[in-house]
DNA sequence: CGGTTTTGACCCGCGC
DNA sequence: GCGCGGGTCAAAACCG
């Protein structure tokens, strides 16, 4: 099991643990358990550096093999160092004082090599991020093109959808047949995509509308409490349209029909999807871990706005906001388990609408990809059987478990992702049939950035969902752990890009989703899932 | 002085 | 309608 290091706590902490028993008395407490805080203090140490890796870096960059060669060289020379030091060692049984000097230019010179080996590791350790980062860049450009482009196909078929019906209603003949197409229509299209009387026509608005959020008229008409004294207080900057969209998701109400009357020209296929995105909004992913500290630090910055004490737990539960970006949507709960007070349950909600640090990425592509896991299983089960993500989640997850579990009771569909999971597991023969577990197995596993590859995927199906109601299939999720939490992006991804089974399975994934595609559509062009969840109510 | 935390009050949804 | 619980606000206190 993995031990958080822990050291002093401020006399805040010590009031807010007032639980501790005598026994944990020799036990010191943590403001905050930093899950990466060994990256980051990767980062930071080679900041020492950073003046010299620059040079480096780009030549690095520049040609791979030269630096191999000129690393090399290096060793070469300073291995024609250390034999004049074995030299010099060998000549000490004549001269003791010599050989204290001899001694002396040995250690630095040996110094100087792991010196240069570091410098190394952390050019190459730079390098290896660099191009995760580039790969990840080009992913994501890769995931916006495809879907860009299954959007015109669908967008096509709406159009022919919409024609057929149009020529429907002119000629009776055909009404059988348009009595056969439209239900399909809802089907394959979803209400996302605009009922059959708007077609590719709304399909085309919510495209150029889905980034700018809901117009402000839908939030005041729905939510008169925004006309009160809380709009004054945040997001009363219409720009901020991503906040806007987000920046009060417990305000969407549910059932919304009042949005359908501002938008007078939409039909209840548009209410539905009202509420589902309503839905989609409410996701939230709720981790636990084990932690003396008060709050997990997942690299975002957070600010307390709130505490009450929950029935039940006689622990308070923390509200905190993201303050990383002006309006930020994210929202996180931390509370103590009650049942077991070590464990810490963070619970996240809404997607971040600003660029994040590095170390904020895992925990971010974390909690999106679960929520993407979660929001596209909740979808009617009829599509369900055909929804990829349900077969990618087959796939990768293909035996149950309970480190996690998705919730659908209201009043928000949660999904708890458990990494206290203890070495005595309840199912250890769960790691061996499941490539993840076995990957994830591995030292150097990074169960927070495992979602960064997989949830990738997940998001495209993520735009896709509709939301027929909450016929969430009891499908766990799980998400591993190890006691390396905090390593590297690079020797998770490395990790998983050297799994065949992993990789096969992810390709099926992959595979399953093309084959699925053409009956999906309604994507964005976002991949700021911020906005792609949360910017699309109409 | 600006940002954060604390904390009581308020609002809202829901169940009875 | 009322009470309860969850969530949020916002003024005051706190902190660096």
């Amino acid at each position: 099991m993995f031990r958080f290091p822990v050291s002093l706590g401020g006399s805040r902490d010590e009031a807010r643990h007032d639980q501790i028993t005598p026994l944990d008395e020799h036990r010191v407490v943590v403001d905050e358990v930093d899950f990466f805080s060994e990256k980051r203090d990767r980062v930071s140490r080679e900041n020492i550096n950073d003046e010299d890796d620059e040079a480096n870096k780009v030549e690095v960059k520049m040609e791979n093999s030269r630096v191999e060669e000129n690393d090399r060289s290096r060793d070469v020379n300073i291995g024609l160092n250390l034999l004049t030091a074995n030299t010099g060692s060998d000549e000490s049984t004549v001269d003791d004082g010599l050989s204290m000097d001899m001694e002396d230019k040995r250690a630095k010179i040996e110094n100087a090599q792991l010196q240069e080996e570091l410098k190394k590791m952390k050019i190459e350790n730079q390098r290896l991020r660099d191009m995760l980062s580039q790969a990840a860049t080009n992913f994501n450009a890769l995931q916006m093109q495809l879907i860009t482009v299954m959007r015109q196909q669908e967008q096509r078929n709406s159009s022919q959808d919409h024609l057929l019906a149009t020529e429907g209603r002119a000629e009776g003949r055909k009404r059988q047949e348009l009595q056969t197409m439209v239900p399909r229509q809802f089907m394959d299209l979803g209400p996302s995509s605009g009922a059959a009387e708007h077609g590719a026509e709304v399909s085309s608005e919510e495209r150029t509308t889905v980034r700018s959020g809901s117009p402000p008229s839908l939030l005041e008409s729905s939510n008169p409490r925004e006309n009160g004294k809380r709009l004054l207080g945040r997001e009363e900057s219409s720009e901020e349209s991503e906040s806007n969209a987000w920046g009060n998701p417990n305000k969407v109400p549910k059932h919304n029909p009042s949005s359908s009357n501002s938008n007078g020209n939409r039909n209840g296929n548009v209410i539905d999807q009202s509420a589902a995105e309503a839905t989609m909004r409410k996701a939230r992913v709720s981790v636990r871990a084990r932690s003396e500290a008060a709050m997990i630090s997942d690299g975002c910055q957070w600010r307390k706005y709130g505490q009450k004490m929950a029935k039940g737990n006689p622990c308070p539960r923390a509200y905190y906001r993201c303050t990383m970006a002006g309006g930020c949507p994210v929202r996180k709960q931390v509370q103590r388990c009650a049942e077991d007070r070590s464990i810490l349950i963070t619970t996240y909600e809404g997607n971040h609408n600003h660029p994040l640090p590095p170390a904020a990425m895992a925990m971010a592509s974390t909690t999106t990809a679960a929520a993407s896991m979660l929001l596209s299983g909740s979808m009617s089960s009829q599509d369900g059987l055909m929804n990829p993500t349900n077969l990618l989640a087959r796939a990768i997850l293909p035996c149950s478990s309970s480190m996690a579990t998705i919730s659908a009771s209201a009043p928000f569909p949660t999904i708890t992702l458990d990494l206290t999971n203890s070495p005595n597991g309840n199912n250890p023969n769960m790691t061996t049939n499941n490539p993840l577990m076995q990957f994830a197995q591995r030292p150097g596993f990074n169960p927070a950035v495992l979602p960064q590859v997989v949830g990738q995927t997940m998001f495209y199906n993520q735009q896709q969902s509709k939301f027929s109601g909450l016929q969430l299939p009891a499908q766990p999720l799980q998400i591993p752990t190890t006691s390396s939490v905090a390593e590297s992006v690079s020797a998770a991804s490395a990790a998983i890009a050297s799994d065949p089974n992993f990789a096969a399975a992810l390709a099926a994934a992959i595979t399953s989703i093309m084959n699925g595609s053409s009956h999906q559509n309604n994507t964005t062009n976002s991949n700021n899932v911020a906005t792609s969840n949360g910017d699309s109510r109409q």
